[in-house]
RNA sequence: GCGAGAGUGGCGGAACUGGCAGACGCGCGAGACUUAGGAUCUCGUGGGCAACCGUGGGGGUUCAAGUCCCCCCUCUCGCACCA
């Protein structure tokens, strides 16, 4: 038998080496150029490593090589996002403790990780799970506290009477419960909130810094839901009181018909006239019913009742009649509307079905039949106040929003504002495997831990169900849950919530830059050498809720002056997602998952690395393909053959001779190809120029070295079990990591002939091959002479030339 | 409905600022070496007999359009009564 490429052998071997020497440790000199390049952390789950995982990965692992390679101290850590629901519903099911569930999932992925033979620093591996690690988590907390951002407010809640528990969002499937489909409700509860709108600002702002995805940059603009117009108050007609309403078109005012209220707003009992009170009081009891599904439900025909009562409009005295409904949503705006048919669609639906009038106060349209809502080019009418002292008729709508709106606030009845999508983060859990709040209950007062106390461990316990309060089980611990405040020396019982998984995903980044400091959560001199990160790659389901969170608590560190640079994350990038052979979403029960561990196997951890990058354009969606990873492993096999011989030695075909020139070229083309699509992240075109330099080298009966070792440092990122392999078959000492890569020379990238195509009208006619240095006359006598035919005598109208590029005869 | 991205051979995909459409790989076909080939190597492979036709469809700009402009269709992702 030959010795042939064997995968199984070669790489285990090369990872055993690594493993003993360590070469991919991040430098502590700090004086050298540097580069951060950061994986999303995963959930350690019970399935293992997913080839999804893994294309992400490989991508951050050729850039970590690549970039050592041209002399950048490189920062590559791996770490788990190891709290979190899946470990705790099964040792709620099986009474194993989510700590050991977590650590034997760690041993798989981490397992998997070095079996993909990823670069990873490991001496920097942190876990969130980690009282070291979540010292921190709390103690950023404690600060956030300390800067008010973190209070706390009565909020709904998921509450399922049947399971006497508190659920996440998750374990609702159509508003039952996914464990035995029992009815949830919304219910207040005691919730700890982060203020992350006091933030909404910068975080809008910001996104002007970092080089993002598009949609990911216009997914978080959405979330935070920037919106300027103005606040509006319209006095009540017949009782004390003000309805404010928020408005992005101040200039339809003069339009408004009739007001809403949300029905949970607090003025509906004052506003509603004793005859009305009770269709009222069953509209709101109705609204309450329903979950928030149902009323976000599309293509519903909008409800409401009139309340009977009236408030004025300031701009013209008119009686409004107050209405509830529940399109308008308590928790936008003010949670109230004013109504303006004529130039908006939900208001125009209402007014028809309740026969409301509908007045027109922008030209333009035909607001009988629909309505109006162009702002861009036509006129204000019907919008002068009884005495003429004011108007804004003839303007354009861009024009009377910042009039009506300086006149509105000169009068002392509305304000410019400025409004939010984004809410505060509701920021507790009611469970157990998360971080416990360094809180106290004193005498109904929550006190902060003092830091030196910090980490506030999690108890141990062994009971992992719901206290039935809709309380955390660790309201089950009375030993730990009843202390004493170490400031007043009183009775305190500890806060029962943890926080949620987002929590130690907020700031991981900064811990791995010094993952071991006791006494701060990061030395700032290595702050500042290492962050911004500079390559992020992670799924985009991460796109609005990790990303947005880490801006907030990265800003809030800044500003506590934790951090130097105002965003965390310079570069962000997706990988798309691996579909399956069938094109369809990969799913154990579609059965058409692709196990990493099979693929290494069969194929080894190179082939497998080299096909994820291979398969397309790193943020595309694509199929899997086992034929192409066979595809790539004959590529694989070919460079091995270049060099080794069946007897596994090196190949004569390797001479020390200097290389032909079409040899250097082709060499220095590839270097450049190749450099560039990495810097790129255009891995799938950086391996199609290592296969034509492969194929082009199969042919040669002698291969220099000259050529061929540099090529073997360009496929190491990409391959480094075989690259390693051959640099040692090759006769040097390892590793090829500590190898500077090759730089090409520009003039050896252009060749000396050129191929120039001959068009007449634009069509491909013929070929010319000549010299680069061939002069346009003599190209033109050329092609003139090869075009004969197609130019039939006639003398062309222009001759278009572009240079080295294409000439082009117009008859 | 709104927003973002995308549509190229039998398949995955190339084509940097408008300049040879289909690189590279898979698949397929032929040949070579072989007792043998599901190994390896070489050659071929968008359609059409041809003139020609071809980058979702229809217009346009240009000497020249996958690439730029206008209209439309389809798919993916996100948001969805946000006043």
């Amino acid at each position: 038998m030959s010795k042939g490429y064997d995968h199984h052998a070669i790489e285990s071997k090369w990872q055993a080496y690594w493993e003993q020497q360590r070469p991919f440790k991040a430098s502590e000199d700090l004086s050298k150029p540097k580069f951060y390049c950061l994986d999303m952390f995963p959930y350690p789950s019970g399935s293992g490593l997913h080839v999804g995982h893994l294309e992400g990965y490989t991508a951050t692992d050729i850039v970590s090589r690549y970039k050592r390679m041209r002399g950048f101290n490189v920062l590559h850590p791996m770490g788990w996002d190891a709290f979190g629901l899946p470990a705790e519903q099964y040792a709620v099911k099986t009474g194993i403790h989510p700590a050991i569930t977590t650590a034997e999932n760690i041993a798989t992925f981490k397992r998997q990780m070095k079996r993909v033979g990823l670069s990873y620093d490991w001496e920097r591996e942190l876990s969130t799970t980690d009282p070291q690690y979540y010292r921190w988590t709390q103690w950023i907390f404690l600060k956030l506290f300390e800067r008010r951002l973190a209070y706390v407010a009565e909020v709904p809640v998921n509450w399922c009477p049947a399971l006497g528990t508190v659920l996440a969002n998750e374990e609702i499937i159509d508003g039952k419960s996914e464990v035995g489909g029992f009815d949830v409700i919304r219910k207040p509860m005691r919730q700890w909130v982060l203020k992350i709108t006091a933030y909404a600002d910068r975080l809008l702002e910001d996104l002007k810094l970092v080089d993002w995805p598009p949609s990911t940059l216009e997914m978080q603009k959405n979330w935070i839901g920037r919106s300027i117009g103005a606040e509006v108050d319209f006095v009540l007609a017949d009782r004390k009181g003000v309805i404010r309403v928020f408005t992005t078109r101040p200039d339809t005012l003069f339009g408004a018909t009739y007001m809403v209220l949300a029905p949970e707003h607090p003025l509906v009992d004052v506003v509603a006239s004793e005859e009305q009170k009770a269709v009222v009081q069953t509209y709101r009891e109705t609204a309450a019913k329903k979950s928030d599904l149902q009323r976000q439900e599309l293509d519903k025909e909008k409800t409401g009742v009139f309340t009977g009562g009236y408030a004025v409009n300031p701009v013209n005295d008119e009686r409004l009649p107050i209405w509830i409904a529940d399109y308008v949503l308590m928790s936008y705006g003010t949670g109230a509307i004013m109504a303006v048919p004529a130039h908006d669609e939900r208001d125009w639906a209402f007014a028809r079905r309740y026969d409301l009038p509908i007045r027109e106060v922008i030209s333009g349209g035909n607001v009988q039949q629909t309505a109006f809502t162009d702002t861009d080019c036509d006129r204000v009418v019907n919008s002068t106040t009884s005495d003429g002292s004011f108007s804004i008729d003839g303007l354009t709508p861009s024009e009377a929003i910042p009039k009506i709106t300086e006149w509105l606030a000169k009068q002392g009845k509305g304000t410019r504002a400025v409004n939010y999508k984004l809410r505060d983060w509701l920021f507790a859990r009611q469970r157990y495997w998360g971080e416990p709040f360094p809180v106290l209950w004193v005498g109904g007062e929550a006190r902060p831990l003092p830091e030196e106390q910090l980490p506030l461990v999690l108890p141990e316990t062994d009971n992992f169900k719901p206290s039935g309060t809709g309380e955390s089980p660790l309201a089950n611990l009375d030993a730990w849950l009843t202390t004493i405040d170490p400031a007043t020396r009183q009775p305190a019982r500890r806060e029962t919530n943890t926080m949620p998984q987002w929590a130690g995903s907020c700031w991981y980044y900064l811990r791995f830059i010094d993952p071991k400091n006791s006494t701060q959560l990061v030395d700032p001199i290595k702050e500042r050498y290492w962050m911004p990160v500079d390559l992020y790659i992670g799924g985009s389901e991460h796109a609005v809720l990790h990303l947005l969170y880490a801006r907030f608590w990265h800003k809030v560190l800044f500003d506590i002056g934790v951090t130097s640079a105002p965003e965390p994350f310079l570069k962000l990038v997706h990988q798309g997602i691996v579909l399956g052979e069938d094109n369809q979403k990969m799913s154990k029960s579609r059965g058409n998952v692709v196990n990493p561990d099979e693929m290494i196997d069969q194929f080894g951890a190179d082939a497998v690395r080299l096909y994820e990058m291979f398969m397309g354009p790193l943020e595309a969606m694509k199929p899997w393909s086992t034929r192409g990873a066979e595809g790539v492993t004959r590529f694989l096999e070919r460079v091995w053959r270049l060099m080794v011989d069946e007897q596994g030695r090196l190949s004569t075909a390797i001479v020390s001779t200097a290389p032909s020139l079409d040899h250097q070229r082709l060499l220095h083309h590839t270097i450049k190809k190749v450099t560039e699509d990495i810097e790129a992240l255009r891995f799938n075109t950086a391996i199609s120029q290592m296969m034509i330099f492969t194929n082009e080298m199969t042919k040669a009966p002698q291969r220099s070295r000259s050529v061929i070792e540099p090529f073997v440092l360009l496929l190491s990122p990409f391959a480094p079990h075989l690259a390693e392999e051959l640099w040692g078959v090759l006769g040097h000492q390892p590793s090829v990591s500590q190898q500077s890569w090759p730089i090409f020379d520009p003039a050896m990238t252009v060749s000396e002939r050129l191929t120039i195509p001959i068009q007449v009208n634009g069509r491909l006619r013929a070929k010319l091959d000549v010299a680069v240095d061939t002069s346009r006359d003599a190209i033109e006598r050329l092609a003139r002479a090869e075009a004969a035919e197609w130019l039939q005598e006639k003398e062309p109208k222009k001759v278009i030339y572009v240079e080295k590029k294409l000439l082009n005869f117009v008859i």
